[in-house]
DNA sequence: AGAATAGTGTCTGTCAGACATTATCTG
DNA sequence: CAGATAATGTCTGACAGACACTATTCT
């Protein structure tokens, strides 16, 4: 009965193209040097949300990311070697976003097969990445990943970039714009960089994409 | 960072064709009186899901279901008006399983519209029965609500149940067997009960339905 | 026989995937 | 102009939904 409770966030973001993640560099023990998710003590009286908006600020300087949503709890009982601690996990989703402060740095999601990181946080980082890659098929969660306005192109590389592979840009755009409440129209375009300038859109009200854009179709 | 961390359970089944929930009735405070979910505190060096299963056997005498899978956490910080409880909540789903010992007994989940659960519990209830919901789409969960050997009409009516409305058993037919994994014949039929009897089935090995079964193509 | 339940066959509209074609920009 | 990117059009195969029809049992 004597637990500690921590949040522990995987941010992801889309950086040139590929999907990276938020991780900090531990400086004291367990697991000294070691990157591990930001995270730490869920403060009294705070409720578990907005404990996750602030440690991602306090260890990374970062705004709080669009979308956040937690993701599940891990318990463990030796996932620390100082005491007993249950850790909620968040996922947070945001576009393109600045270089972090401190002794913050995106990772690549591929770039870390071979690291070592603190923790259970290489299964957690691996939970997060699935359900995002899952919840693009079936919500309009890709636009947490661009900023606004974008482009059909934009929103098509973030599943390329989640799923691997590549869509058919026709087929894509057909599915997407059939989904009402999906993209809106800004009614611009883009400016031109060397081919027709593309149609503006904005995030619309959907919440649930039906039918879903399925990832295996690719 | 003095915070307790309980584990909750919403253990599903299907009785009289209707979708039941597991409630105790409290006794001590807070909440006297009130129907609540099976739960507790977490032990010392005890797992989530061995917590879970722990809790349950004690609470209500049932042997644990063959589906348990962690739902979500819950934290708001006055959800226990005696200390500061996180709850890990799991979602459990068996067959229809025999009544429980104690002071446990089963809810059908329409019925629980205008009871007042304790805690937050309603809130996790309604998580529960919602996952479990979607979950009938792209896994085949349905088949924890079944006992070996099932006929395939036995499957659909959880699927009715579950969803409300009715499948058609030709298409559902189709649709169940043309998907790998899904369901394995077991080469025998059913007692008749009038009408030609319906062939046997067990859980094949499938974890994913693709592509799936939808729900509002009722 | 008639009722009841299981299982098969078939038609049709919709849609994903593939890919050809047209449109509009930059250099 | 060529090259690049965006957008549209079209064909085809797969499949969901609807529903008619056959099969096998019980009373």
């Amino acid at each position: 009965m004597e637990t500690g409770v921590t949040v522990d966030v995987v941010l992801l973001t889309l950086r040139a193209g590929r999907l990276r993640v938020l991780l900090v560099e531990r400086t004291g023990p367990p697991y000294p040097g070691a990157w591990a998710l930001p995270g730490g003590f869920l403060g009294p009286g705070e409720d578990l949300d907005a404990a996750a908006r602030r440690l991602l600020v306090e260890e990374t300087g970062l705004r709080p990311p669009g979308h956040l949503e937690q993701l599940r709890s891990y318990g463990r009982p030796d996932r620390d070697p100082r005491l007993r601690v249950v850790s909620v996990a968040y996922l947070g989703l945001g576009p393109n976003l600045p270089a972090p402060a401190n002794a913050a740095r995106w990772w690549a999601v591929e770039d870390l097969e071979e690291v070592d990181l603190a923790f259970d946080h290489a299964e957690i980082l691996a939970d997060g990445v699935e359900r995002a890659r899952a919840k693009l098929e079936y919500s309009p969660l890709a636009t947490a990943f661009v900023e606004e306005p974008f482009t059909l192109a934009d929103l098509r590389r973030v599943y390329e970039a989640a799923w691997g592979g590549s869509l058919d840009p026709a087929n894509f755009r057909r599915k997407v714009l059939s989904t009402p409440g999906f993209v809106l129209p800004v009614g611009a375009r883009a400016a031109g960089r060397g081919g027709r300038p593309a149609e503006l859109y904005r995030r619309g009200a959907a919440t649930t994409l039906f039918p879903p854009l399925l990832r295996r179709s690719v």
